[in-house]
Parts: C-alpha cells; sequence; structure tokens
DNA sequence: CTGAAAGCGCTAACAA
DNA sequence: TTGTTAGCGCTTTCAG
C-alpha cells in the first residue's frame, strides 16, 4: 500500500490537515513545520494520490481533447498532431493534463464526452472540429460546461461559445484573388468536407472573390472530397476531364495537394506553367513537394495553444464570458503558382 | 450539486450499495429491484462520479501515452499519430481511456510518468519509444508498474520487458540486399538518431548484409540525422559531395525520403535512374511522391493495437509473464529503385 | 499556527 | 437478495 498523508503525518507529528497544507504551501503553517513536514514526506517517499485529490476538489487539472469521428480520417491529417503539439505546450505550462477521446463514430464520441463532464474526469473540453450537425456542442452549452472551439460554430449563436478559428472566409478570398492577379479566370475549387464549417468558409471566400471580379461561378469548377489522399487525385481526374479546364486550382489542404500533384505529374501536366495551385495550412511536409507549393500557413500550433490558454482562463473563471480569436494567417508564396 | 448514488438509493428505495451492484449489473441483484434502480436513475439523470469510483476501486481505466521528449520531433512524424491510431481502436473497444504525456525534456518527462504511477493517475504505461539513456523504464520496473515498449528494450534485460516491435535487422538486412540484387554495390545509409535503438538496428542490418556479400563498409556512407525535413536534405548533400557517391539509399523515415527526393531533383539527379532509394515505415503519405518510394511498411497501426492489447492483458493479470511481440514487416516496391 | 472531524461519491466486506 | 458500514486518500471547515 503506498504511502499517505496519514503515515506522513504520523512520522512529522502532526496532523493530516497540516500536510495537506504543506502540501498546498499554506501561508498559515510555519517554516517549522513546513520543514519537518517535507523532511518525513522524502523520507517516506510521499506522493499524493490524485483520484483522492480529485474527488475532495472536484477538479482534476486535466482537459479532454475531443477529435473529429474517427480518428482514422483525422490523424491522417498533420493538422491534429500539431494543433495537440500547441495544446500539449500551454497545458503543461500550467499544469493540466490531456485526456484523449477515442470514439470512432459521433455517437461514441458524445457518449465519451457525456462521461467526461457527468463523470467529472476533466475540467473542461477542447473541441478540435466544427461540423454542421454537431451534437457535442449542444451538450456541452447545455450542461454549462467549459469548453473552447477550435474553428467556428455553425447554426449556433456565437456569443455563446469562446472559439478561435483563422479567418477562412478572407484567406480563400485572398487566395482566389492573388490567382487572377495572376492573370487566372478559370479558377478551381478542391474543398475538404461540406459537413466541415471549414469548408464552407473557404468556399464563401472562393466566391466572393469571384463575384467582386465579375467572373461567374461555374459549378463543374467545384469539387468536394474528404478523403485526403485519393480525394485530391479523384479531384484532378474530374476537373481535367472538363473540356474547358482550369488554369489554376485551389486545394482545401496541403495533403491533398501532394495527391493533386501527383496526379498532374502523371497526366503531364506541369505545375506552374499548365496549372497553378495554391492551398491551405502549411504543414511541415508541405515545403517537400516538387514543386513546393504555394499555401496558406494557417499557424495551427498557434490555434492549439490559444485555444487551451483560453480554455484554462474560462475554467479557472466561468464568469469570464465568451471570447473569440481569430489567429491570423499569412500566405507563404513557393513554387507552385504562376 | 450532481446526483450521487445515494439520490438514486433513496428514490429507490433501496440501499447505495444495490444501486452499486445494479452499475455492476451484479447477478446478485433481482432483477425487479435492477428495473427499479435503473428507472430511478433515468428520472433522476444518474451518472457515476469517475473519481469516486477509481478511488475505491484503485483503478482508473485509463492508459498513459509517453512519447519521446518533445512532442515538437515526435509530432511531425506522422508515425506517431498512427500509432495512437492503433492504441485508441483497442483502448477504445476495452473501455479505457488515453491519458497523453505532455512533458517536453526528459527530466520533465520522467516527472510526468512518476506522477501518473504514484498519483495512480492511470493502470498502464504505453511507452512509444526506445532510447539508449532512457530512465523511464528503468523507473517503471522498479516499480514494477504494468507498461508496454514498443521498440525494444535496451541495456536492459529483455526477460523483463513486454514489448512489440518490428524486427528491424532483419528489414534492413532485407532492403539492402533487396539492393544489391538490383546490382547496386555503394549504398548508402541515412539513419535516424543513434540515440533510438530503430536506428541502431536498422545499422547493424544494413551492415550485416553488406558484410555478407563481401562489400566493405564505408563510414563515409553513413550519415546520422535527426530531423525528418532537413535532415534528408543535409544528408544528401554528404552523400552527394563524395568522389564517389553511392547509387543507392537506404533512408530512416518516409519524411526524411521526402526531403531527400526533393534535395536530389534540386540537383538534377533522377530517382530511379541515378540514385535508387529505399526508406522505411509505409505512412500513408509515402505514396504520394514521386517517383512514388519503395519502403518497409512496419504497419504501424498493428504496432499501437498490439501493444495496447497486450498491455491490458497484463493489467488484468499482473502475473502474466511478459511478451515480446513481433509485427511483420513487408516490401512495398513501387517506383524508386532500379 | 495547528488539530479534529466531516465529507467528496463509490465499493465491498460482512451481516442479515 | 439486500442493507449497514467502513473505508479509499485528500481537503476543508470549524475549533482551539
Amino acid at each position: 500500500m503506498a504511502v499517505t498523508i496519514k503515515d506522513v503525518a504520523k512520522r512529522a507529528n502532526v496532523a493530516p490537515s497540516t500536510v495537506s497544507r504543506v502540501i498546498a504551501n499554506s501561508s498559515r503553517i510555519s517554516d517549522k513545520t513546513k520543514e519537518r513536514v517535507r523532511k518525513a514526506m522524502d523520507e517516506l517517499g510521499y506522493h499524493p494520490n490524485f483520484n483522492a485529490r480529485s474527488l475532495a476538489i472536484k477538479s482534476t487539472k486535466t482537459i479532454g481533447i475531443v477529435m473529429p469521428n474517427s480518428a482514422k480520417i483525422a490523424f491522417q491529417n498533420p493538422f491534429f498532431p500539431e494543433v495537440i503539439r500547441g495544446i500539449s505546450m500551454k497545458a503543461y505550462q500550467e499544469g493540466y493534463g490531456l485526456y484523449l477521446s477515442t470514439g470512432q463514430t459521433e455517437e461514441e464520441i458524445l457518449e465519451e464526452v457525456k462521461q467526461m463532464v457527468y463523470g467529472g474526469r476533466v475540467d473542461g473540453i477542447l473541441l478540435l472540429y466544427s461540423r454542421v450537425n454537431d451534437k457535442v456542442m449542444p451538450f456541452l452549452l447545455e450542461q454549462n460546461f467549459p469548453f473552447v472551439l477550435i474553428g467556428r460554430p455553425y447554426n449556433i449563436d456565437e456569443s455563446r461559445v469562446s472559439y478561435v478559428n483563422n479567418d477562412n472566409f478572407k484567406a480563400a478570398k485572398t487566395v482566389t484573388e492573388y490567382l487572377m492577379l495572376l492573370g487566372h479566370e478559370r479558377i478551381g475549387f478542391i474543398g475538404g468536407n461540406l459537413d466541415y464549417v471549414v469548408t464552407i468558409d473557404h468556399m464563401k471566400g472562393y466566391e466572393q472573390a469571384l463575384k467582386n471580379a465579375n467572373i461567374p461561378i461555374r459549378k463543374e469548377f467545384i469539387v468536394h472530397h474528404e478523403e485526403l489522399q485519393e480525394g485530391g487525385q479523384e479531384a484532378v481526374i474530374e476537373v481535367m476531364s472538363l473540356v474547358e479546364r482550369p488554369t489554376a486550382l485551389i486545394v482545401a489542404d496541403d495533403i491533398m495537394t501532394f495527391g493533386v500533384l501527383k496526379m498532374l505529374a502523371d497526366m503531364n501536366v506541369e505545375v506552374p506553367k499548365d496549372m497553378s495551385i495554391v492551398s491551405f495550412n502549411n504543414v511541415m511536409i508541405s515545403e517537400l513537394s516538387s514543386p513546393t507549393m504555394t499555401t496558406v500557413d494557417i499557424h495551427i500550433y498557434d490555434l492549439g495553444f490559444e485555444a487551451t490558454k483560453c480554455l484554462i482562463n474560462k475554467i479557472s473563471d466561468p464568469e469570464c464570458g465568451e471570447k473569440k480569436i481569430i489567429v491570423p494567417h499569412k500566405l507563404i508564396k513557393r513554387q507552385s503558382c504562376k
């Protein structure tokens, strides 16, 4: 049996409560006593029991991370590791632990979240995605449980939720305008799953830019695919089969762009000579494609870091109100545009 | 205040222990009572408190995941997301949660592991790496705490630890032999950090194959780099600066290979015409390079899945003894060799 | 500045 | 088959 607070108390000739106060470094304990108690702790090799503490103070000092259904798809994308890296850093700084959701389907995930919340397993939750008909957020809202969303709420009053996001609308708009400045008029859009809010925002930005330039929006230039790798390749096939092909492509994600580049190479379409490409994320390996890709850096790490900061803040001060944080993005010009 | 087991007990006119038994679905409770208790639980919206339960039964039903120091480096490599995916799947099936280490330095991580163990925060630990002077494993061993290593123990009696690994020695040997069969004699080796056991095994396999073929081992053909992206590129510079260049390269990691391919392309060295390349892992995007890379699939997902299975087994039966599981590998021939 | 004791919510031995 | 009760290890009033 592990050594408990009582053992320490006995050894130091004090009451358990005193030991507890020493752990908390209470100012109402004399330095002499502290010394003595600490010595006893060392000698016995005392370590506080986490569950007992959590039970007593009703807080676990851990943050729940909820990823989109099926980590299968999620984890293929370097976005998640990178955002978790940002989360991890801040969490560590503040002494918080990380608890990971493992469910594969939407129902499983909702069930897990309920357990986290009802079971007091975590103090707050980080939602790493925002999808259209999400059930998790409404639940959290209803429970008035601290959470922060990475992304943007959809179909929910924005003033009720704290979130950190990029201005994806603007990013897509800028990127489209950039391509138009380079002389392109037939610009294709290869987007991700339309259930995700980021896809919607990208598309709106794209359409707005075209509208502003009086270029008609062509449905056949807009393609959506969920899978990162095959998705990119299939999309290229669709778009290159058109009689009038686009001369430039906006791709939802860097990994998808790898697929796009590969398929284009197989078709002997040269990038950027015959086709310009811009994508989003600036994931680490995106500088290793050939040609290197022009992409929008969305500062994924910062998204995670800021969201965690915001969440911890919310946990410690539940009345602090909701915050919206927009992480700036930046177009990284490389070799895939002309 | 949340509804507790006592509230349910009152409502159902039974004792708290009865409610507890209903939760555990004990066979010693009559169906009628179960019915009544369940009804009460529903009506009150009862959900068990996780920490109280953990405290009472001294088990948390959660697994700690320990990653190499600085997730910074770790998470750049798709290996980790993929292995976590395997872990996640098995853990979910068995009703286990996942707790993630967040420390950045070796010391921080050791400290975290101590907290997990002493604090009773997790029931077992999964070590996602094996490095040479690791302090975590000796600690776990000394504490007799359930853990499973992904990789191979080093400087530690193998019979004392359960681990799941690939036969990295053999994989590297095979790969070298494969290149020799294709006619190569000057084969370079671009390895990872020598602190990691996998690197050591790869190198030994490589050297053994050369030795068997009576080809002298040239030091200048062996290069090590830690960073995945720049590493590959720098290695290529080193190796291509030699008066007598290798005609084939064995690269430690697919992501590194992206860097290698890029640098080679910049140098106008054609793959596979002027240089053949084989690497390890068969990460998802490795089929998206151009040319697509020949690589050894090490079944990362399975590593995670099997390790978790083994760990859970060990948790439930501490006396079950240590297991060694070797996950098979497979050479995936694509376009980077000639 | 320190101690006694109640309680966090659940489980499990022992009784009945 | 069910109830009583004593913990699990820690925190926190309330006394002193």
